[in-house]
DNA sequence: CCGCTCAGCATTGGATCCAATCTGGTCCGC
DNA sequence: GCGGACCAGATTGGATCCAATGCTGAGCGG
């Protein structure tokens, strides 16, 4: 086996695996669990932008040394989604309208991009898969779900083999957006909804049709309306204690900056 | 001050600062500055693909201890330009020509979206600094510095303010061909070489008209060009057969045509 | 009353030591 | 003679300990 040639680098972002036995191994997959685990929680929003982390805590919590912790730290700012201060200490990031439009304007160019090497993979069958997956995001009844389930429908139509960076980074401008993402889909914008119900309907069709210009046109276009939205609602990124936008729970801890 | 609002993340890219005293302080900058070098001997063939990096080898020649490089590994794994494998080594990665492929296409799209949101913010002085780097790129004499210097073109057309994640993306693109463009444009194509040249006046004749699309049109059919040409030449990626045993200067090929 | 300074504390960064894993070579059995 | 298993060396992964840095708050002086 040639070690060097199989590697994309960035296999550590392979999702979780969950595959890792108990035992305490040596094994490096505990770390990338630790680090797959604290990305999810960012994303998702458990840990919200301008949380403090602290290595000590993480490294308690998984019962292993801070070691590891710093690495998964040093990945995971890398990769953008946190903030390290030199002897400082490590915060979720936090986004400002101009950084999340830019990641909106990179997944404009970049997803279509990834749609388009995808759909020489598409079979009949899948089609069927995305029909489905467009249903469940029409079904969705939070935001919470409708986020996900147009994630889930994403995915679906960019996955193929043979593309491993385009998708990784695609999939990382997703994960930058995530957390603003489910505060701008508040029923207040539920027009949007609507919207992107048609836009997957179109998008599905030129998928089906395998007019793949239409597709990328379609996608971009997708993206773009959800990016015009984004501008209109600045309001989602003043972090603070904004009333009424931000999440349910008492995610804004006290200490944020 | 508030932490969490400034940080990009990626800062820890932002090329070698050099300012370093050589004091031995618990400063991180040591580690960002390892990181750069390492970065640095890797995009330009000194550490070329396929080379095994020992950490205790590369803790050695700095001074300090193999944890520091531990985490710069980490790092440059999950930037794609080094392979880890579990408890058993580093190696530079190797593309092989999909991937090389893959990184072009993407370079296509975010180029020239970064030359756009660059544009606005050239002045008369950028004109005269684009046409003497234009010019040190027609002057190049070495297929090295044709490579160096029209890096140099490239990076100055697309400079500009508050577009960090975007630039450091496509900078990374660059660096992960850096090596292979540099094998590409040796003596037997220099009939490529006037075609970059002519692209580049092109280019440059668009951006001084401020024609935003003709601009990105021709920065994307550039970028396409040389795709092809890699396309075209599948060889350069075909050093080394076993993994073990690429040399320290395999890449040297004297590919005398 | 307010601003500055300095000391104490919490937290991170690095070095050394130990355990687990993988590679490579050699030996034995077939 | 050849293939598989075993053993030793090398190398990485993790834990603990120590040093340095930055923040916090009290005390002092203006």
């Amino acid at each position: 086996m040639s070690p060097a040639a199989h590697g994309s680098g960035l296999s550590f972002w392979a999702g979780s695996d969950e595959g890792g036995d108990g035992a305490v191994t040596h094994d490096q997959a505990r770390s990338a669990a630790i680090a797959a685990e604290l990305r999810g929680r960012i994303i998702d929003g458990r840990l919200p932008p301008g949380t403090r982390i602290r290595q000590e805590e993480i490294a308690e919590e998984f019962g292993v040394s801070r070691l590891p912790i710093r690495e998964t730290l040093r990945f995971l700012e890398s990769s953008g989604l946190v903030t390290l201060v030199a002897s400082t200490g490590a915060w979720v990031s936090r986004l400002d309208l101009e950084e999340c439009r830019e990641i909106y304007l990179m997944r404009e160019r970049l997803e279509p991009l990834l749609l388009r090497l995808a759909m020489p993979g598409h079979t009949t069958e899948s089609f069927v898969e995305f029909s489905r997956l467009a249903e469940a995001v029409a079904a969705s009844t939070s935001r919470g779900e409708l986020v996900e389930r147009d994630r889930d429908f994403h995915r679906a139509l960019t996955a193929g083999p043979a593309t491993k960076r385009l998708r990784e980074t695609v999939d990382h401008l997703w994960n930058l957006t995530h957390f603003y993402r489910r505060q701008l889909l508040s029923p207040s914008v539920s027009r949007r909804r609507e919207d992107i119900l048609t836009e997957h309907r179109m998008l599905l069709r030129a998928v089906e049709e395998r007019d793949v210009d239409a597709a990328e046109a379609t996608l971009a276009l997708h993206i773009r309306h959800t990016r015009r939205l984004v501008e209109r609602n600045p309001q989602i990124f003043e972090s603070g204690e904004a009333p009424g936008t931000v999440g349910p729970d008492a995610w804004v801890r006290p200490d944020a900056p």
